[in-house]
DNA sequence: TCCTATATATAGAGTGTCGATATATAGACC
DNA sequence: GGTCTATATATCGACACTCTATATATAGGA
């Protein structure tokens, strides 16, 4: 018996697992990360302003990311970096996606 | 360029396809549904009943089941069918709900 | 009598994304 | 100069959905 889904949580973990992953490599500022995701997913995942923001001040407050203010071409940008805390939340929530997408593909499977 | 994903959306139609799916079967009433669904997921995935009967209303309202009312020992039950549109619908769903996951998966890959 | 299981239903709470709007700089174009 | 697009962040309110709680009703076991 595994532990039911909640999958309003699901789609929150979805959302802030693509972002923690595109930091893997170097640190980048929020919208850096928006068309990122957007190229890598084929524009499959893509990050409405209004969804992005609020997500990356949620990391940053539970310290899976950590900002830092930067000024380029005048524009300021704040360039978030992968806390050890934040790898270690990617690595779980991805074997998870893929457990819970492993169960749904059982069930559905025949299909297409 | 594929078509952005509506994660709302999508946490809607995991549950609209796991109530399909199990339907595709002999016909069953929601009750039923729930407990089946739990029991072949091992209960990744459950129903709540606030969750369930919408659902299912939802489902019968654009005619993919269709639902009889039935009476066995007393108690009342609705038994649903899955129409040819919910089979279509079903194969077309689970197509998109693995492609999904195939993207998300090949993203977050690596991991764990 | 009370609790649990079966069986359906709905109103309201909660939580999340999504759309719109705001601010600001910079470059291209007319 | 003025407009448009791109870059860059932020937040409010609307919307959609699940989830919790409650209601109703029958049946069986302790």
């Amino acid at each position: 018996m595994t532990e039911p889904i909640d999958l309003q949580a699901l789609v929150r973990e979805i959302n802030e697992a693509l972002i923690l992953a595109a930091l893997r490599g170097e640190p980048k500022h929020g919208y850096q990360i928006a068309v990122d995701v957007e190229r890598e997913t084929d524009g499959m995942f893509t990050f409405q302003h209004g969804t992005l923001y609020p997500i990356l001040h949620r990391l940053e407050k539970g310290r899976r990311i950590s900002g830092k203010w930067e000024k380029a071409d005048g524009r300021r940008r704040k360039v978030y970096s992968l806390t050890d805390r934040g790898r270690e939340w990617l690595t779980i929530q991805s074997r998870r996606v893929r457990a819970t997408f492993g169960t749904l593909d059982a069930l559905l499977g025949g299909e297409g």
